[in-house]
DNA sequence: CTTGGAAAGTCAACAAGGCTGACGTAAATT
DNA sequence: AATTTACGTCAGCCTTGTTGACTTTCCAAG
């Protein structure tokens, strides 16, 4: 599988297998989101919802800013989210102590419910897939995906995959 | 790496593992679409027009049935879509033949030259990230994306993938 | 102590791109 | 002749993104 000095064993960089990938990325991130979007709809809540309690989920008590550069929207249209997440209960907003401009974010007991059903969808389609592909499989399937972030996106990725 | 009977290397697939799986998709897919959304910001056009753009580049004469079946949205969102394309001198639109109510669908030469752009710009970020990972990694890549779709798109996915 | 600036929140307006429902037309099929 | 299919279109709605302008709160530096 190593390439040699002529450059035959490149095969895998040709336009012909860069579609299939990038064709691959385009269907698959459609089953990727289908789970969650089927639960949510009917709820009042979308995927951006969805996002949101992601993530505080997986770093309880994180300020809106570090939010807000994780999931690389606006104030503007976050707050649209928290606020409705805040109103039904499902978010908790308490002012910092160290710093009372910021606002750390929990998910409630009612949002973890939601949080539990949405990821036990995502992570069950997640497992049938790994199981189906093989460990190795796996692995190269998260290093060509760390390796196509934008460096920025891939530092907050593995901020959140060693914090935790 | 292979899994013995008790299981033990099948840590893979834990809760952990999985939720890493899940935020690499959706970090990466975010580098995935960044070039090429950044590409038609100014022009008037987005996402929708690059993925039709993509897939009548794909499979030249294709119909209108048949591209809204890959992209799965509605006619009435297609529409839209390729109405402005039409207009703009970007698709040509050609009723069938054998079916005269069926519409073929092409590039023109206006076309063909924003698809290369843009499918350059996806292209060469997929490459870096093909060749950074190596093709083991890339095998592995595409088999877990494939095995993560639902079943139908999987479908659409290999008749593209084996029919060009 | 005052003031500058950062963090957060809010209001208004807008655009892209999904959706549903209803309707029309031409062509193929039964 | 009647029905079905493929396509187009109008109207209206929703989610989720955007900018711009503004206020409140608060920390920190002069």
């Amino acid at each position: 599988m190593a390439e040699t000095a002529g450059g035959e064993a490149l095969l895998f960089l040709t336009d012909e297998q860069l579609r299939k990938g990038i064709e691959a990325m385009f269907f698959a991130y459609r089953g990727f989101t289908a789970d969650p979007d089927r639960i949510l709809e009917g709820m009042d809540y979308g995927r951006a919802h969805h996002r949101a309690i992601h993530f505080i989920h997986r770093s309880p008590g994180t300020t809106v800013s570090n939010l807000l550069s994780i999931l690389g929207v606006t104030k503007q249209s976050l707050n649209r989210v928290l606020r409705t997440l805040i109103e039904d209960g499902l978010v908790r907003s308490e002012k910092g102590r160290v710093d009372a401009r910021e606002r750390h974010l929990y998910l409630t007991e009612k949002g973890l419910i939601l949080e539990r059903e949405l990821s036990d969808a995502q992570r069950a389609r997640m497992r049938a897939a790994y199981r189906t592909a093989g460990p190795a499989a796996v692995a190269g399937f998260r290093q060509v995906l760390e390796a196509m972030m934008d460096p920025e996106m891939r530092r907050q990725y593995n901020r959140l995959k060693e914090g935790g």
